[in-house]
DNA sequence: TGGGGAATTGTTAGCGCACACAATTTGGCC
DNA sequence: GGCCAAATTGTGTGCGCTAACAATTCCCCA
């Protein structure tokens, strides 16, 4: 009895007593079917267990209810709250995501996913992947494809959701300086990434528009631990540093450590700000003044903008006519890792 | 020139002066093809730029090429990074993987994500949802889905992969034991999750095992540095405490940040061991001795298991006779946050 | 040089659904 | 009671592909 395969739409308006047309007028909510008639198919759906088929529907209609992600790595923080906030969104319009990871970060490796999304057949796609290279590679993405990169800065033709990094490093920065500072250094991200870029134009824009003079940055870092560790070990051993703003929290984890095994204290000696405010950073030693970031928002525009470039007939939805971008601004949030320069 | 709509499989057979069958043999790696004629399909189809219909390749072939992974919160390092490793997998198996992540954690939300995914079509699923009220719910999931759990214990009758969470704790506990501690004591995890459950009974085996004393755990804890924090300011208040073992890396750092504020030191004061080495945890001041389990790993094992249940003609891969029960081990990774106990 | 079997190719049917249109019913009104 | 338009339902067709089977063609050996 279980053997028998899964019904069909032809099976329920048997049972129903209509024409499978009528099944169908009532499964997507057509108007001019009687609510009796509604009633006894609904009925029969339920005796019969029936789903409809997803392949025949896109098939039939041309239609898909999914939506691919493209992610450098879903492993880091932002990507994951990004692409979280996106499947929630995608989950109230009744579409689903696809994801795909990308393996490395050259342009073949993000027009491979393009490729691999487009013969799964998404009705859209959504790019996480904020390195100059994917950037430049979304350029030859044949324009057929519903695109919106997320964190892939606004100067680009394509629709676009993405956190104000210059701002925020502006935030940064200056609350350094307000808080009497000289300078500020600056650790910086891995310069094939866009934020990192961003980050360092906003730090020296705001070091410039006061007049402050404009440290070397400190480069090599890869957003990770480590890299901020090195460079504390070395910025330990150099006078005269009072304030540190890192590219990411991570990182400023990884300096705040080497700075105290190297004897000096935080925010005393040397203040620290980082950039992100992931959940951990009001827990570190001390608790870190960082940026925060509202990824899960990110997500949820990124979504909504690609819905309305794809448009949804359905829920009433036209497509867009000119493509968006959405800038959100970034917040800074005061904890104890910065203070007054010392005496 | 390019309005008109995307080639079919019939125009590359026009072109390539063949049958479509032929091109579908040729696409799908047939068999009985000359060498010659699988050529001039080539060409055709790099011409006319040709890609297949997913959706009419899989309402003819009754078969998908897309998983399904529902997750409570990919936002979580250990989720996310299961889902990286399933997704890098799939990929190599020529599958995509579609996400449903859960609201809330109850049995109902669970089995809507099930049905959202089997709306869509997925031949299989990879559950990552480790709490006790999922794996109740999965026994409610018809048992014509393949299903994977990952991380859900092995005790169900469904295919699991998962990491041994009690011989972790054991690993950890023990540990601290043989530093010479009298005993130690337990941040538990939220006790509606099994992998809280499962390292509280490891620390409590190793305890009663080597005859140490099985102080009260501390509950209350939610993976989350906060509650670290928040037992962290009262075990400073508490004597006799040497030696504390936190069901994770985020809880235990904010013990540390508590302990360190009410002027104890770790590890000379109080020793603190985590679980799940998070890629920061070498950077906790101090650096954090803890237990790690390869999240990717676990991500990649699940989907193997998941290939082999669907079984696969195309490559070779049978459908597995039997539910497979994957056990993955963890190690300890000392570092500077534990020691013996102080005079 | 012809016959037989294997290798290669083509033909015919659906897969399950939505869309366009045709057919039927219903209701309102004089 | 009859007529018309609107509301409701049904019919036929095709979406683009794979699966079975039928029809060729090829090659080797007697």
């Amino acid at each position: 009895m279980d053997g028998d395969r899964a019904p069909v739409m032809e099976d329920v308006a048997r049972i129903a007593g209509v024409s499978h047309q009528t099944v169908s007028r009532v499964l997507n909510d057509r108007p001019n079917v009687r609510p009796a008639t509604r009633d006894r198919v609904l009925a029969a759906v339920r005796e019969l267990g029936y789903r409809p088929n997803a392949a025949a529907r896109t098939l039939a209609s041309r239609r898909t209810r999914t939506l691919g992600v493209i992610s450098f790595n879903t492993t880091l923080y932002g990507p994951a709250c990004m692409l979280y906030g996106i499947e929630q969104a995608a989950r109230q319009h009744e579409y689903f995501v696809t994801v795909a990871a990308l393996g490395t970060l050259d342009r073949r490796s993000l027009l491979d996913a393009v490729d691999r999304l487009r013969d799964q057949g998404v009705a859209g796609i959504i790019v996480i992947a904020p390195q100059t290279a994917a950037v430049g590679a979304l350029a030859n993405v044949p324009p057929d494809v519903p695109l919106v990169a997320v964190g892939c800065g606004t100067h680009t033709a394509l629709a676009s959701v993405a956190v104000d990094n210059e701002a925020g490093a502006e935030l940064a920065t200056s609350y350094l300086l307000d808080l009497g500072h000289r300078t500020v250094h600056h650790l910086v991200g891995p310069r094939s990434w866009l934020d990192a870029q961003e980050r360092e134009a906003g730090w020296r824009g705001a070091l410039e528009k006061r007049g402050a003079a404009v440290a070397e940055p400190l480069v090599g870092g890869d957003w990770t631990a480590r890299t901020g560790y090195e460079h504390g070990q070395r910025i330990a051993s150099t006078p005269d540093v009072t304030a540190v703003f890192c590219a990411n929290d991570h990182m400023a984890l990884g300096l705040l450590r080497a700075l105290q095994q190297a004897g000096l204290r935080v925010p005393e000696d040397i203040s620290v700000v980082g950039f992100d405010d992931t959940p951990e950073a009001e827990y570190f030693g001390p608790s870190l003044t960082t940026v925060r970031q509202d990824f899960d928002e990110l997500g949820r525009r990124a979504l909504r903008a690609l819905i309305e470039i794809v448009g949804d007939p359905d829920a009433g939805i036209p497509a867009a006519d000119e493509t968006p971008h959405i800038v959100i601004p970034p917040s800074l949030v005061v904890r104890t890792s910065a203070t007054r320069p010392g005496h």
